[in-house]
DNA sequence: ACCTGAACACCGTTCAAGT
DNA sequence: ACCTGAACACCGTTCAAGT
């Protein structure tokens, strides 16, 4: 009681920008990015829509900023270890952010004004390879490839239809039923023999696919780790 | 004159579901897929609004048809030679469409209900995969590798806020000066020493990239191509 | 059969006003 | 200083009506 705000309109005190963040963040995980609309977000924090502009100029920044949390959330490398166990920590950082945080699959990278959170992770990352032995143009090569493979990951897993292999079937069942049994046999097979089977987790595809890339630039790449001392 | 239609309202003859087609995805290449609203693009088309309707129950079956045309666009994978050149051709031909329509990025795995050529599409990679000796599992991980590196590339392209090196500089520049100077330093070498380097060009990048994965996955799958006769 | 116009239930946001 | 309410210019879409 001693604590508490005396008496204001809303519930649980004033409006704050990180109270708006996290509202909007949390409506978004739970409903998506296109249920999340200024006036639902207001009704949520019990304040009118016009409230939340004092926080955030408009929508566009909310998403801006909402982004830069991801980004804080992610972190960035860890010094210790090769550079090869430290890109393998952040790309599973990056990985289960965005399975936390599904609505910024391609919003990461596509923030006209990027947050200090999201430069100092891309800063670190590169400062990371670089200290390894990776020249710039390796660097690159490296970065391009990873952080495609990451995002492309989280935009098919994103876009799958299905959760479990129980709903894979039914879904592929529906996705299928409007064509001519037999149309595309390939498919069937390999949604039938694989997907739907008990054991699928496309999850587990990410770390595979990882792994072969992290090998693949080892090899094709500068081989040595160099000195690894970031402290 | 004789082949004219005589008098209808708009200019261009009556209206058709391809014409309502075409002219969505020419506004969206031009304009980008947030400004493809019902309204405009009946305005383009020298209708009412409401005359779409007759041949798209809804402006999301709208951009199931529109990325089923991209599917098209794409076409499948050509049976002749190894597994690995026709992949490659595959891959750039997605890639390709992508850079053509980059508001379809996100949206090509992401629908509910795949029109055919989306089916068809897949079927063929899979099937074409499969006839190179690759078991379902290790379709699976082909598959995934390689798009997951597709999307993912054109998500971080499409989101790439330049597009030569001259603009690179302005945009990195606007990017970082919001923030003290020094404070990002790796990401400015970065910057300044390769992406905004006169011969510099991020779409090379790609097939740098793509190489990579198709000469893991040669290595770490399955390695000899089997019989190839897929007429 | 094909298209239109008015209307409804939404948006993000501006502006003037309240306390 | 912080919040509200009415209003504006948009959306996608329903419905009844035109020809």
């Amino acid at each position: 009681m001693a604590t508490a705000r005396p008496s204001t309109t809303n519930s649980r005190g004033r409006l704050t920008r990180d109270r708006v963040l996290h509202a909007a963040i949390a409506h978004a995980d739970a409903a998506g990015l296109e249920f999340l609309t200024m006036r639902t977000l207001a009704e949520t924090l019990e304040v009118a829509p016009m409230a939340l502009y004092r926080h955030v100029s408009s929508k566009d920044d909310l998403i801006d900023a909402m982004v830069d949390v991801v980004f804080t959330e992610i972190g960035v490398p860890g010094g210790g270890g090769d550079w090869k166990t430290s890109m393998r920590r952040r790309a599973v950082a990056v990985r289960q952010a965005l399975t936390r945080h599904p609505w910024a699959v391609g919003l990461l990278e596509a923030r006209r004004r990027p947050g200090p959170a999201n430069l100092r992770h891309h800063d670190a990352v590169i400062g990371r390879l670089r200290a390894a032995g990776f020249d710039v143009i390796e660097t690159a090569h490296a970065y391009s490839l990873l952080d495609s493979y990451i995002y492309g990951f989280a935009l098919t897993k994103a876009d799958l239809p299905f959760d479990g292999s129980e709903q894979a079937g039914a879904m592929a069942g529906a996705m299928l039923s409007p064509f001519p049994a037999n149309e595309y046999p390939n498919l069937v097979e390999f949604l039938s023999e694989h997907v739907m089977t008990p054991g699928y987790d496309y999850e587990a595809e990410f770390e595979f696919g990882l792994d072969v890339l992290l090998d693949a630039l080892e090899q094709g790449l500068r081989p040595p780790d160099r000195i690894v001392s970031l402290r």
